[in-house]
RNA sequence: GCUCUCUUGGUCAAGUGGUCAAGACGUCGCCCUCUCACGGCGGAAUCAGGGGUUCGACUCCCCUAGGGAGUACCA
């Protein structure tokens, strides 16, 4: 068999060689690393995508500014965004928009490859860098060209297998109870064509696709993952299919050859993908190009409620996998990256409390430290941390944090909160102390939490203390609106509480009422909730002195007015 | 079925032959306190099971169980 003859009967368009195309994409700088996302375009980008975009972005970035060997370059790796449209059925308006605009959202950017593009500009052209096309659908004489070098050397070949066939061989090896797929003698048929046979299957114009001819050798292997250390596995002995029967290649073949071509130095993708390892390794080594390192990241797992097993997030069943759902929510993107941080690196949580005020960037992130077991999704952590990173959050930002939220989120109250300076006293309160409330979690409860504030949102919503009569509660009010003045400090304003409070016959020391309830109606603590439900509507809240100060005198005498009647 | 992979408290996890098995979140109790939040102190709670190897195993080896993934002309 002619093999050269075969590949220009395959491939006679393609003129340019493998050697061309490694002229075109010379090596890059070295020791930089070079990492990319690869997203199909689908439209739907999830935490599990944030999750591996945030490796990928913290392995070509963190480089540059911290202080270890590879920084000596001065330069930072690169992150680049290829979009794997190899499947026309995937294909979804709008998608790599979504993928640039979510991710821009948590700070993560791209240095080459698929940009936004402009007004009315055609799909898989916007990109920039010199390593393009970066849209796997316009690379399609590039895949071929490496094809046809397969071919010519013998390590790839034409296959007539129709989908009966391939339907029929499938149910037999099933039967068998053998591994499925097309190798050893099932491939010999289309394997051992004739240049003749071919040349006339092709003329009566029968469909066919290019397969790689495996060595079939499946004794073990050892690699290293950046990630799970060594991992070993069986060679591959499958003829895996590299151009589908329309010219486009399989994810198998277009990793290797874009990977290869655009420089890629680290591999990160979901472990999905470690079962396909072996056939990687394969055609790394039939194209003769150097391996990547792999990073096979574990997938984000949860409790089903229903099966008590951890199982895949899914998009159906569950609404925080979306990143939709945190904006939603207005979770600060500071939370999620610090919260995806720490399940990412084990030690990032202790690095965070030795280094309280530390830029991400300065952490050094490793893929050694990332755990090789799927993590849970952990709500509950994600607010503690979001409740320390809205803490360091100067008031201002807050505010304008919030009113972005609003602006797409919750329209209506936008109104309310135009007075930046009463919103920002709002947001300040109780923080500038030597032991900082930490009140807030995410914007929506943080409108839940400030909602008082605003008279169209005021609404009486918890029940006095039931130590406290009707009529006691009238009085206390009363009482207090009588003896208010605005210009108290907080201790002689709550010298006047204690006064009421022992009029009436409630206890000035909670301790006291807790050791002897049988000698006062209640104490202190119940006048103030009192008060606090009066003003606040509800009976838990910052301190109320602070909250007058900021609600203003006439807004407090107009509630508590309502009240008595 | 076959193949790969994972397994330390409820969760995230330190740990690489000798530890009373860190820490964080959550939870419970106490303290602080006008409520809540914050903070402080303390408690309960973990090496999946079984065999080896060893003076000694969470740590090394084997088996079993369980979880997850893959088994496409999808990525």
């Amino acid at each position: 068999m002619d093999y050269n003859k075969l590949a220009e009967l395959l491939f006679p368009n393609i003129d340019k060689t493998p050697e061309d195309y490694e002229l075109l994409y010379p090596a890059r700088e070295k020791g930089i690393v070079i990492t990319r996302l690869g997203p199909s375009p689908t439209g739907f980008i999830h935490l599990g995508n944030l999750y591996g975009a945030f490796v990928d972005e913290r392995l070509a970035h963190q480089v540059a500014k911290s202080d270890r060997a590879d920084a000596k370059t001065g330069s930072s790796g690169i992150f680049y965004l290829r979009i794997e449209d190899t499947d026309d059925k995937r294909f979804v308006e709008g998608a790599v928009e979504t993928v640039i605009n979510s991710l821009k959202f948590f700070d993560i950017s791209f240095d080459e490859g698929a940009t936004l593009p402009g007004p009315g500009e055609e799909y898989g052209t916007a990109e920039s860098g010199n390593y393009g096309p970066y849209f796997q659908s316009k690379r399609g004489p590039i895949y071929r060209a490496f094809a046809k070098r397969l071919v010519s050397r013998g390590k790839a070949y034409p296959c007539f297998l129709t989908e009966e066939e391939l339907a029929d061989i499938r149910s037999q090896q099933e039967a068998d109870k053998c591994t499925t797929g097309i190798y050893g003698k099932y491939a010999e048929k289309n394997r051992n064509l004739s240049y003749e046979e071919i040349e006339t299957n092709i003329n009566a114009g029968k469909s066919y696709v290019i397969r790689m001819k495996s060595h079939g050798d499946t004794s073990y292997f050892k690699l290293i993952d950046g990630i799970r250390g060594e991992i070993s596995m069986p060679g591959n002995n499958q003829d895996t299919i590299i151009l589908k029967a329309n010219g486009i290649p399989t994810y198998h073949f277009a990793h290797v050859i874009d990977d290869h071509l655009m420089r890629t130095t680290h591999v990160v993708r979901g472990e999905e993908w470690l079962m396909s390892l072996p056939v990687h390794v394969e055609l790394f080594e039939k194209l003769g190009f150097p391996m990547p390192t792999y990073c096979h990241t574990a997938v984000l797992m949860k409790i089903d409620e229903e099966t008590g097993n951890k199982r895949k997030l899914s998009k159906r069943k569950d609404p925080e996998l979306s990143l939709d759902y945190y904006r939603n929510e207005g979770y600060h993107p500071q939370a999620v990256k610090e919260y995806l941080l720490t399940i990412l690196n084990s030690n990032f949580e202790e690095w965070r409390a030795e280094n309280p005020d530390a830029d991400i960037d300065d952490f050094n992130f490793t893929t050694e430290k990332m755990s090789s077991a799927g993590a849970l999704f952990d709500l509950n952590k994600l607010n503690d941390i979001s409740k320390d990173v809205l803490l360091k959050i100067p008031a201002e930002d807050l505010a304008d944090f919030l009113v972005e939220w609003a602006r797409e989120f919750k329209p209506n109250i936008l109104p309310l909160l135009e007075d930046r300076s009463y919103l920002t006293k709002i947001l300040d309160l109780g923080r500038d102390e030597a032991k900082p409330r930490k009140d807030f979690i995410c914007a929506k409860q943080m409108w839940d939490f400030i909602s008082y504030f605003f008279d169209e949102y005021f609404v009486i919503q918890d029940r006095i203390p039931e130590q406290v009569s009707d009529e006691d509660a009238k009085e206390i009010l009363k009482r207090y609106l009588d003896t208010y003045d605005h210009s108290d400090d907080q201790s002689a304003w709550f010298d006047k509480i204690r006064s009421i409070t022992e009029e009436l016959g409630y206890a000035v020391k909670p301790k006291d009422y807790k050791k002897h309830p049988e000698e006062y109606k209640g104490s202190v603590a119940h006048v103030s909730t009192v008060i606090r439900i009066a003003l606040m509507g509800r009976g838990q809240s910052p301190d109320v002195w602070s909250i007058q100060q900021i609600l203003g005198e006439d807004r407090l005498r107009a509630r508590i007015s309502e009240l008595i009647g």
